[in-house]
RNA sequence: GCGCCCGUAGCUCAGCUGGAUAGAGCAACGGUUUCCUAAACCGUAGGUCGUAGGUUCGAAUCCUAUCGGGCGCGCCA
């Protein structure tokens, strides 16, 4: 099955060639589906501007163009008619419909329906970067959108036959990290005195008591912590007394878990912010300090980098357990998280400092320079008149920092050294770089991925970083390819999830929801849900325990993934359980429910005998509007797995699925298909149930949703 | 102050490489069940597309201004 819009562009184009010659060769045909099925199938625009253009009177080029339509697109479309100021209506031929539909192979394994994948001279490498949890944070609905948003990419851009690499860029770098570490080392000792379990959490909310009880309380509790630190320091200077074995017990033993080690991220956070000042802050270690030694990489701090793996251990099993439940593709094999670029940060650093000495200059005009200012190593960009092309609050240029005054790296530095990564290649992308430093660990990393196109799917707010970040890197010349190409930089950005109240959604208790308690609560809807029907006797449709569970889960994750994924990613949006769970509208259980009602015809129809293995010699007849409407409609997949690809909107994709499950309903209330006379028309209508199963599972599967057999 | 995003039906949102009479769902009103899952379907009503200019044969869509909301703007990520 190809795309018919490439299809009619192809005809459309050809006849615009020969009917108007040089002037029409290479216009777009303007091809888009008709609006109105009054107006046909699908509408050409192209007539009005190449009027303009030659002169002409548009109804007049248009009828020249459907003249010279050679007898190949005639076999697709009908005569074409032209109307209004110039439009030409396509309409598509009956019996090219219905072949088409006939032409489709029998579900395979990893059925496609017989779509093709790119002509290998196209296929790409594609970096897809999403999900980028944190070290020592469970994953909240922050996370959501960015990770089914990316999965869902990847899966496309995979089904048109791309190679797609998928990046899971976890925070686990940076002063933060040297918090969670502290953290840790508390848990330690406080182990070592023999305190019970789950340490942190109380340790936390006592300083947060002593902070609410007033300055008194606070200096006091911050004194008591400053002492027995002190006294912990003492005893175990090395960290190989206590801390170290205390490490290697949390692997065998299983001693903290996320919830521990988020809680001591957090003590540790406000422990440090409450000493400020204080006298007291001299005997608490410094988190800075921590994270600093990692980044020295000397051989005693094997300690801060054993407790670093651990953290990332145990953080990766729970998001591991939330990408299973929400069927995200990602595993361990995919994480590059900072640390993995820790070794090309000094050389990135020295690369931008030797290469952007003067002056160079992205394809688009923006030139970058690299100088120090003000202790810190910066990137200046501006515009091709030399004005910055980003500005502070005081109006004064702001660079992109990649060094900090007091010498350590900054995210930008791990962006730099993660785009170079990506971008480059050893074979196909070599990159000439003037530090031999970066240009030796780039080599022992295995000298990148060679990407064609790096998708990054992270948040608005980080708009103006990633525009400066990409300038720096296209400025760099990074991003030229050996063929004269330019790999493509795209920031995949989208808004935050909402409560009703329009604030950022936050659980009963004020914090900010827990993705998995999230996906809880979804499935103990849907569950109460389906125990609501399973409760009426006219509706009741005798499901086991067992059933109503799975039922539920697979409703329930489903409705939460759709309700982002159905909604423009640019903007903000509203949670609502109401709506995602409801039967009605762009949701998944309308779509779950359709594919059940195919797949109840299909088992009544097995009982009965009359569905029988020869289905498929019969053929496709569409007789009535609902029918022609339906098969319409899955001729349309190709070209919308397309568009999902080029405009990196999962919601095309299921305004697609909602509208062809619509149709389905239609077809379903207007056309009988077990109690239809015609025994080839009857086959006909389950031909195109089977088509339409098959397409939705398909396009569910892309948002990785897998349809359910009955609900 | 500057920059980015958004403003479409009472509510939540599609549509925005300019194209014909601006679409869904919810809410409101009316209809459909001896018939394959009514958790459904069909219909009615609801709009100066924030406002004002401009470009164009044609503007919700592009440009300018303006109002309203959100976000961002050097050593956090």
């Amino acid at each position: 099955m190809k795309p018919i819009l490439a299809q009619l562009s192809a005809a459309v184009s050809d006849a615009m060639r020969r009917a108007l010659g040089d002037a029409a060769t290479g216009v777009d045909p303007l091809i888009a589906p008709a609006k109105d099925a009054r107006f046909g199938d699908y509408q050409c625009n192209a007539a009005m501007g190449l009027a303009k253009q030659l002169g002409k009177k548009p109804r007049e080029v248009a009828e020249q163009i459907v003249d010279t339509l050679d007898d190949a697109a005639l076999t697709m479309i009908e005569k074409p008619e032209i109307a209004g100021p110039g439009f030409i209506n396509l309409r598509l031929r009956r019996d090219f419909v219905e072949t088409t539909l006939d032409a489709i192979p029998p579900a395979a394994e990893a059925d496609r329906l017989g779509i093709e994948t790119v002509d290998p001279s196209q296929r790409q490498t594609v970096v897809v970067d999403y999900s980028s949890p944190n070290v020592a944070k469970s994953m909240h609905v922050g996370h959501l959108r960015g990770t089914i948003i990316g999965d869902t990419i990847a899966r496309a851009l995979t089904f048109e036959g791309h190679e797609v690499i998928r990046q899971n860029h976890l925070g686990d770098w940076g002063t933060q990290f040297g918090m969670v570490i502290l953290g840790m080392w508390h848990a330690a000792m406080a182990a070592h005195r023999g305190e019970p379990p789950k340490y942190l959490q109380r340790a936390l909310g006592e300083l947060r008591s002593a902070v609410a009880a007033g300055s008194e309380a606070k200096l006091a509790y911050l004194k008591q912590v400053a002492v027995r630190s002190r006294a912990d320091y003492d005893a175990d200077p090395t960290g190989t007394q206590i801390f170290e074995p205390f490490l290697h017990d949390c692997r065998t033993k299983s001693l903290l878990d996320l919830n521990d080690i988020e809680a001591g991220y957090l003590y540790i956070n406000a422990l440090t912010k409450e000493a400020a000042g204080t006298p007291y802050a001299a005997d608490l270690k410094d988190p800075k300090d921590v994270a600093k030694m990692m980044q020295r990489g000397a051989a005693d701090d094997a300690q801060e980098r054993l407790a670093r793996e651990i953290a990332i251990e145990i953080t990766l099993r729970e998001c591991n357990r939330v990408y299973r439940r929400l069927g995200v593709q990602l595993t361990d094999q995919d994480v590059r998280g900072e640390s993995f670029y820790e070794p090309l940060l000094s050389g990135v650093v020295e690369e931008l400092r030797a290469s952007l000495h003067e002056y160079k200059s992205a394809p688009d005009g923006t030139r970058a320079i690299c100088r120090v200012d003000q202790g810190a190593v910066c990137v200046f960009l501006e515009k091709p008149d030399g004005s910055p092309a980003y500005k502070g609050p005081q109006g004064d240029p702001l660079p992109m920092l990649v060094q900090k005054s007091d010498g350590a790296s900054l995210y930008a530095t791990t962006d730099m050294a993660g785009a170079l990564y990506r971008l480059a290649h050893a074979v196909r992308h070599p990159i000439q770089l003037r530090s031999e430093k970066l240009a030796t660990a780039l080599k022992k990393l295995g000298g990148g991925l060679g990407a064609h196109r790096v998708i990054y799917v992270v948040g608005a707010p980080q708009k103006l970083h990633f525009e400066m970040f990409f300038a720096t890197v296209r400025a760099l010349g990074w991003t030229r390819q050996p063929d004269g190409g330019e790999a493509r930089l795209e920031h995949v950005s989208f808004g935050s999830v909402l409560g009703e109240d329009r604030k950022m959604l936050r659980t009963r208790s004020g914090e900010s929801a827990k993705l998995a308690d999230l996906l809880d609560e979804a499935v103990e809807r849907a569950e109460a849900q389906v125990r609501s029907t399973e409760s009426d006797a006219d509706k009741r449709r005798g499901f086991s325990e067992e059933e109503i569970r799975s039922i539920a889960q697979t409703v329930g994750i489903a409705a939460v993934k759709y309700a982002d994924l159905c909604q423009n990613r640019n903007t903000d949006y509203v949670f609502s359980w109401e709506k995602m769970l409801a039967l009605q509208g762009n949701t998944a259980p309308y779509m779950l429910y359709a594919y059940a009602r195919i797949r109840s015809i299909y088992r009544k129809g097995v009982e009965s005998g009359q569905v029988s293995g020869d289905l498929s010699r019969s053929a496709i007849r569409l007789e009535h509007n609902a029918e022609r409407a339906l098969a319409l409609r899955l001729l349309q997949l190709p070209e919308t797995i397309d568009a999902v690809g080029d405009t990196l909107l999962p919601s095309v994709l299921c305004e697609y699925l909602y509208d062809l499950a619509g149709r389905f309903m239609s077809f379903y209330e207007s056309c009988p298909v077990l109690q239809c006379e015609d025994a080839g028309l009857m086959a006909s209508r389950l031909r195109l149930c089977e088509l339409t199963a098959r397409a939705l599972k398909l396009g569910l599967g892309l948002l990785g949703i897998s349809p359910l057999e009955r609900m």
